[in-house]
DNA sequence: ATATAATGGACTGTATTAGGGCTATAACAT
DNA sequence: ATGTTATAGCCCTAATACAGTCCATTATAT
């Protein structure tokens, strides 16, 4: 499936469609993973149809045992050896941005 | 890295620096990841310190091309054909629960 | 076929997040 | 070294997720 092709409520109702698809598979009510993840009943509904936070995601997968998928799921960027020379080893902590030249500073007066 | 080991807090943080990693790979600047994505700067940074909804999240990672990330970060679950022969072919809808026989609704009345 | 419970939807208050702006710090390009 | 600006942190208000409850539907076990 490529995720490009479908638009972001499509995915996310994709992701409550597999979310519940783990859940059945371990033949689990949405009361038991309520009362396990100490997240209301409206929470694990509303999982289920794609919407809530991030950390009510996690805390679900944690009690479906999917915790691992995560970890695949926004894998540590590998970077190329290349890139990692051109910057003497260090990796980027800001992006550049824009800089504004010096001259287009002393013109700016209108 | 095991993310069972992790506590909720420290899984969100981690996806956050994660998040900020893939951008920074592409030299974008939050900014401009706000603008493209039409979400609010406060978004982006609550979103890279591991907070927000799962909509925020898709709609980044579509622009940071990562999109297909998420596809495999709740696979599509693979059932064994047992199971799927010991139910003739149907995939579960619901959980089974349980169930309160009927004498015991008969004798409920103390 | 029937009884039971799981699920989705709607509703009400409360807590958290989104949106927009401002400031201080510090990484980056020069 | 210096100037510029990306970023984290705070504020405020509006929007939305959360918690709790109820109801209607229907998959499931008997």
């Amino acid at each position: 499936m490529d995720f490009y092709s479908l638009s972001d409520k499509a995915i996310e109702h994709e992701l409550g469609d597999r979310i519940k698809t783990l859940r059945l598979r371990k033949n689990l009510t949405q009361k038991e993973v309520s009362a396990a993840t100490a997240l209301s009943l409206n929470v694990i509904k509303s999982l289920e149809s794609g919407r809530g936070k991030l950390s009510s995601l996690i805390a679900v997968l944690r009690e479906l045992g999917a915790l691992d998928h995560l970890n695949s799921f926004i894998p540590v960027p590998s970077i190329s050896p290349l890139q990692l020379a051109r910057r003497q080893g260090r990796e980027r902590q800001r992006a550049s941005g824009e800089r504004v030249k010096e001259e287009s500073k002393d013109n700016a007066e209108w």
